[in-house]
DNA sequence: CGCTATATTGACCGATTGGTCAAAACAATG
DNA sequence: CATTGTTTTGACCAATCGGTCAATATAGCG
């Protein structure tokens, strides 16, 4: 139905490849790596089938790149944390990071979902390797924040994934939030309840003193 | 690949529908409504495809058929919950039906997530009528609770959010919790401390007081 | 201009899609 | 037995799938 405008006619490679891997990202996310069809990213696209697979060689090579993207877009989160950090502020920040994230690259996060709900045929070794690794070294972090006695004696790892399910929910079970709130769709103001809300549950739940901290006086 | 065992030869209607229903919702729930073929559907249940549809008439009348069953299957939660109710005890309850009904129930709920995942186009009228109705009542009997100090102001309809996606994230994304874990799949002691994690933290963020009720003395 | 390299794309391929149909097998009743 | 109604299922249909290819158009450069 709605064709991008492609037809820009100094399009250099880059252009077009951006032309195409936001049309099939809209795509993949909506329907995943099966229900998906190249005509469907064509048209989304504004471009022929051929032109498709000529920029980017196969449909599965065309997915796998667009995970990748999304990957690694998700880098710096809670990247620079140490057991000195302020787990108030750092809880904090992940929450709106991960929220802002999902309102920015929706369809990217869904993409990603639903390669998860498949059973992550193409990310396993990402998932056992990576990012296992990854939860692991910030969840030994946290864990030091609680025998510091900053926090409460939580699974760090549970904590995660908790933070990513709720964040995540509003970005992938939009049809579902829009519909019982009764709203077209998120704006700025709802996000940020949203992030107040979990914030406060979040944080509070954990034992985690709010670190208003005292401005330090001026000399 | 594994095949029902479909031919028992006593089989009554009743018994084959059964297997096609539980074929069918196991492939929709990988690969969504557009990704799922019918002849992976009957190659599931063990019968030839033209069977499927002697049964069920149309792709889109047994998919509809599994989206009805799974909805009808959460219709106990929250269900007798009244401004006199304990909300320690309330939440708890929530939270734990919540998470056995996504392990009772993982293709269903796996299936339930793809339909919202591709912008709920077989759901949107239920999302908008029925389910907003439900969290609508529940949400001001929660609202309740707050004015009479039980718990914090919070927004009940994400406290019901974040409920819904902290649990279902469980079944959903258990290719990526278990590849992080590290284990094959959650065994009971897993999903146990991860409700005992839930409510702790959740109830807890509420300011929802441990209804530890002093037990009644015996006279 | 001519020559080469890169883009573009309609036509086409075998395989698979959801769905139909009629012939056959089966069950129940007389 | 014959007759009726219900299941079963291979064969088949037009449409679509991912992907190939060759003919063509365009661009860059001498």
């Amino acid at each position: 139905m709605t064709a991008d405008i492609a037809n820009q006619e100094n399009a250099g490679r880059a252009h077009i490849e951006h032309t195409i891997l936001r049309a099939a990202e809209q795509v993949f996310a909506q329907y995943g790596y099966r229900g998906a069809s190249l005509q469907a990213i064509a048209d989304q696209a504004g471009l022929p089938k051929a032109n498709i697979l000529y920029y980017m060689g196969s449909k599965q090579t065309l997915y796998v790149r667009l995970l990748n993207r999304m990957m690694s877009r998700w880098n710096a989160v809670l990247e620079d944390i140490t057991p000195e950090s302020d787990p108030g502020r750092v809880l904090s920040d992940f929450i709106r990071t991960k929220m802002v994230l999902g309102q920015r690259y929706p369809d990217g996060s869904k993409l990603f979902a639903a390669e998860i709900l498949a059973g992550a045929p193409f990310l396993s070794g990402y998932l056992a390797g990576e990012l296992r690794e990854w939860v692991a070294s910030r969840a030994a972090i946290i864990g030091q924040w609680s025998r510091q006695g900053k926090m409460d004696d939580v699974d760090p790892r549970l904590l995660i994934f908790l933070i990513w399910s709720a964040t995540q929910h509003y970005t992938e079970y939009s049809a579902q939030v829009t519909g019982i709130l009764g709203k077209e769709m998120l704006d700025n103001d709802d996000i940020d309840a949203i992030c107040r809300f979990l914030e406060h549950v979040i944080l509070k739940g954990c034992g985690v003193q709010l670190s208003s901290e005292p401005r330090p006086l001026s000399p």
